[in-house]
Parts: C-alpha cells; sequence; structure tokens
DNA sequence: CGTCTTTGACCAGCGC
DNA sequence: GCGCTGGTCAAAGACG
C-alpha cells in the first residue's frame, strides 16, 4: 500500500532518470529501473518506519504521562502504608519487606546488592532524582544485555541456591553445557557459531495439563524419549513436522513436583508459516531466539566482565517476565515456583501457566502485593529468561484444555484468552526487540499497564515488526499504572509500576528470524 | 500403506 | 581415560 503511495511521490525523478538512461544503452535502463524499484520499497520502508516511530513515540509520551500522575499517587499511597507499616512490623518483616522490593528492581539483586550497585552506577545516575522508592524499582537495563562475561564467570554457588523447591524440574527443563555456551559466544562474530547458540535459546512452558503434551497448534513428531535423572517422568523429544526442514524442536515433560504440571521446552524458530493458532508461540520462542542472536551481535567483548543482575517482570495481573543471562541463577525472589532454569548455558524463557492456588505468589508476600500488585519486575542474568504466566491470565494453548475439570485452573474464558495473547505477545515483542529492548519495553509495557486498546502489540507480532522504536528518553522512566480492576476480584487496586533507563537508542536489530514466516497462510 | 510411537543404540560433552 | 548424562538416530512395531 506504502509502496504504491510512494510510487506516486518519486514517479517524477524516476521518469526523469529513465529518459536519462534512455540515451544510454538498453542495460543502463534496466539497471536504472531496477534502481528505481529499490528506491521505492526503500522509500516505502523508510515511510512504514517513520510511521511506527512517530506512533510508538505517542505511546511513550502518553506513558510518561501516565506515570507522571501515577508515580505522584503511587508514592502517596505507599508512603501511608510506610507509615502504617512502621509502626506495626517487626524489624524482621521489614527486612522481608525490603528484600522484596528489591527484587523488584532491574539491576539490582537483593543478593549481590553492591555488586550491582557497582555495576550498574550509570542506572543510579539517572535515578538519582527518584531516589528511595525509585531506587528499588528502578530497571536498569543498560549493561544488562551485555552478553557475557557472564558466561565467562561461572558462578556455581548459585546454582542451587534458588531451585531447592523444583531442583528436578529445573533439571528437566534444562540441559545446558556452559563450557559449550562460553565457546559460542566467546567468538560472537562468528556466524556459525551464533547460529549454534541460537539453537540454544529456548522457551520453556509451565501448564497444567493431563495430555501428553500440550496443543500448541503445531504439528510434532515424537523422535525419542530420555528418562531424565532425577525425575521420574520420561522425557520426551518432539520434533516440528509442519515442515520437514523446521529445526524447531520440543522437550516435554512432567514436572516431578506436580504431574499435573507439564513442562515443554521449546528450541529453535519455525521456517515456515503457522497456524493462527500456534502463533503465539512461534513468536515467543523464534523471539527468544531473536534475543539471543541480537544480544551476541550486540556484544562487545569488552564489556563482559559485568555481571547482570536477572531481569523479571512480575505482575498480579500473571506477569513475571525474568531476563537472565548469566551463570547466575535467575533471582525471583518471591517467586520460588517460577521455573528458572540451573542451565547457565542456554537462554531460556519460561512461561509459567501454571495455576497458582491460594498460595499465589502475591498473596505470601503481602507487602509486594500491597506495594506493588502489578508489577513489573526486571532483573537480567545471563543463564536463562524465564516469563511468568499466572493467575487472571493463566490458560494453555490447548483448545482441549478446559475439558480437563479436574485440573484448578480458571476456565478459559475469551477474555482471559485474548488476555493471554496480548501478554505473550507483549512479551514476544519485548523479547524480540532486545537490541532495542529498553524502548521496546514500553511498548510492552503499555499492553499491560495500557487499556490493552490495540496500541501496537499485535495479535501476531512476528519477530521481525520490528518497531525501531528510537525515542530517546531520560535517563530513567518509571512506569506506574494503576490497574482499573483486580483479577480476583478483591478489587483491590493493581498498581503496575517499572521504571528503566532509556539512556541509549539502539536501533532496533532487524530479527534474523523470518517474522513474516508466521504470518498467517 | 503411510504415519507415528517406542526403544535401544549411538554420539558428544562434561566432570572426576 | 572413563563413566555419566543429555540428545539424537533409526529400526521395529503399532495404529488408522
Amino acid at each position: 500500500m506504502e509502496a504504491s503511495l510512494e510510487k506516486s511521490d518519486i514517479a517524477p525523478a524516476e521518469e526523469q532518470m529513465v529518459m536519462k538512461s534512455n540515451g544510454d544503452e538498453e542495460g543502463l535502463v534496466l539497471e536504472t529501473s531496477k534502481e528505481k524499484d529499490q528506491l521505492r520499497s526503500a522509500k516505502a520502508e523508510i515511510d512504514k518506519v517513520r510511521e511506527e516511530n512517530e506512533r510508538l513515540k505517542q505511546l511513550l509520551s502518553k506513558i510518561a504521562k501516565d506515570y507522571q500522575s501515577l508515580k505522584k499517587r503511587f508514592c502517596e499511597v505507599v508512603q501511608e502504608e510506610e507509615e502504617k507499616k512502621s509502626t506495626k512490623i517487626t524489624p524482621s518483616t521489614r527486612e522481608n519487606e525490603e528484600s522484596e522490593l528489591v527484587s523488584l528492581s532491574l539491576g539490582r539483586s537483593s543478593s549481590e546488592p553492591k555488586k550491582e550497585e557497582e555495576k550498574s552506577s550509570n542506572i543510579d545516575d539517572g535515578n538519582e532524582h527518584n531516589e528511595g522508592w525509585n531506587k528499588v524499582f528502578s530497571l536498569g537495563l543498560d549493561s544488562k544485555f551485555e552478553l557475557d562475561s557472564s558466561v565467562t564467570k561461572k558462578n556455581p554457588s548459585s546454582e542451587h541456591g534458588f531451585d531447592d523447591e523444583e531442583p528436578k524440574e529445573e533439571e528437566a527443563t534444562e540441559t545446558c553445557r556452559p563450557s559449550k555456551m562460553l565457546r559460542t559466544t566467546i567468538s560472537a562474530d562468528d556466524e556459525v557459531l551464533q547460529q549454534t547458540q541460537t539453537k540454544k535459546a529456548r522457551v520453556s512452558v509451565r501448564t497444567r495439563c493431563d495430555t501428553p503434551t500440550m496443543n500448541d497448534g503445531c504439528q510434532w513428531r515424537k523422535y525419542g524419549q530420555k528418562m531424565a535423572k532425577g525425575n521420574p517422568c520420561p522425557r520426551a523429544y518432539y520434533r516440528c513436522t509442519v515442515s520437514p526442514t523446521c529445526p524447531v524442536r520440543k522437550q516435554v515433560q512432567r514436572c516431578p513436583k506436580d504431574m499435573s504440571i507439564l513442562i515443554t521446552t521449546y528450541e529453535g524458530a519455525h521456517n515456515h508459516p503457522l497456524p493462527p493458532s500456534a502463533t503465539a508461540m512461534a513468536s515467543t520462542t523464534s523471539a527468544a531466539l531473536s534475543m539471543l542472536q541480537s544480544r551476541s551481535s550486540s556484544s562487545q567483548p569488552g564489556l563482559g566482565t559485568s555481571v547482570s543482575a536477572p531481569v523479571s517482570i512480575s505482575t498480579t495481573n500473571g506477569l513475571n517476565f525474568t531476563l537472565s543471562q548469566n551463570n547466575a541463577r535467575p533471582q525471583q525472589f518471591y517467586f520460588p515456583n517460577s521455573s528458572t532454569s540451573t542451565s547457565n548455558s542456554h537462554p531460556t524463557i519460561t512461561l509459567d501457566l501454571t495455576a497458582p492456588t491460594s498460595d499465589s505468589h502475591f498473596n505470601r508476600f503481602p507487602y509486594a502485593s500491597r506495594y506493588s500488585p502489578t508489577c513489573l519486575n526486571f532483573s537480567s542474568s545471563s543463564s536463562s529468561t524465564s516469563l511468568e504466566l499466572n493467575s487472571a491470565l493463566q490458560t494453555s494453548w490447548n483448545p482441549g484444555y478446559s475439558t480437563y475439570g479436574t485440573l484448578p485452573h480458571r476456565q478459559t474464558s475469551a477474555t482471559s484468552q485474548q488476555c493471554l495473547t496480548e501478554t505473550i505477545a507483549a512479551a514476544t515483542k519485548v523479547i524480540a526487540l532486545d537490541p532495542s529492548f529498553r524502548s521496546a519495553l514500553a511498548a510492552a509495557i503499555t499492553t499491560f499497564v495500557g487499556n490493552n486498546e490495540g496500541n501496537g502489540i499485535r495479535d501476531n507480532p512476528g519477530v521481525g515488526e520490528h518497531s525501531g522504536l528510537n525515542t530517546k528518553m531520560g535517563d530513567s522512566l518509571t512506569f506506574n499504572t494503576i490497574y482499573p480492576s483486580s483479577h480476583d476480584g478483591i478489587g483491590r487496586a493493581q498498581g503496575s509500576l517499572v521504571s528503566f533507563p532509556f539512556s541509549a537508542s539502539k536501533s532496533s536489530s532487524g530479527s534474523p528470524v523470518n517474522s513474516r514466516d508466521y504470518n498467517k497462510r
């Protein structure tokens, strides 16, 4: 469409060129017409990007506006709560609260506060004016995605510090070989190695499902089964059969702790069109791939020494998005059941669709729920990425899922499904736009904290649909949004809060993944 | 008969 | 070097 519009615009110039070339030989004419086409398409592309840019700019300004007002309100509420609590709570409970709050921060981990502070000093600079609370909540993405280093730093002690709860599951979900990763990441410019690396990008989905596998819309062929160590349940290996050349594989395994939970780990990106029902998952997996690729491409050897803190976004509305790339375990302090991987070399995204019962995360952590019922929690390390969806958003890709009435999940309604789709889409977008993660984040967050009004997050966010959001922001931007309603019917105010620095505008990396493959056939 | 699953064998990486 | 483990292959069987 834009191309056709563009056609008329540039027609005169092109005609001139043609006229000119008519005087020359025919080959030249052909060449010129070729260039003409290229010019046309390029212009169209530029216009597209410009449009998108404008749209996202508006989006961001809107968010910033909202942020300002909500921040004000949030601070008021927080202060009130603080005053109330300060008289009631004991030092120990206060400590808990603090750690929970720390876990909300990007670039600060409660386990390594000092380290993080040092490493993200630039973040502090940007957030100093916020002090206190914002310090806690600020997201420092600046150095988080520098590949690396992290890789070179092995942190075995941290490996099992977190998963006492589900060690087997983690084993089941992940199988990484740090040394392998090390090799591939060290020579990031090596294309072959990069490919090897991208193969390791994984998306893990935890869902309650009684069926042997989760119906994600794709066709799979089982090619193997293995007993995983430490897990009584066998792990099944599937390969995508939609296209014979499709590299996508998935592993399916039951959670040893809860057999009703199915852990599906996807690896690779589809190289073929997918049915609409499969696009969400496909987008997510390919986005993970994209993220990994962009990381490796944007990594700088010299910056490799910084160990990033885990990045996680969590909301009571069901989103917990954790990015971690390092050997250090992702630190989701108040999401003990979120599936983070022990595997340190596989960047892994975990979608946790399991239904939390009464002991949901936030119920367990009243302060977190009180202060940030809908909080976006970013932290990053370099070993895995986990995205947890639960509560209201929990649902399944399995269309027949609701038929398993014994499962404690909520019935999948059209609303929640749409919500899930949007959530996945947004999360996918975030991942996909990793090179411009900071800016893209805004778009994704808008989907969550905004009204889901279709503001830019499409149903099928192809990985390649990079918006090219280059809007420059201030040093840090905090989103603090109140949800109009809560999913649990209690009606508590749901504030989503996230802040992150937009200290640098990166051009979005064209994702190598063919986003268009995911378009409807 | 074609497709899919099962299952033992094989290979590579890793730790000791 | 050896054993363990994860991942894959491929032959055989099951199924529609």
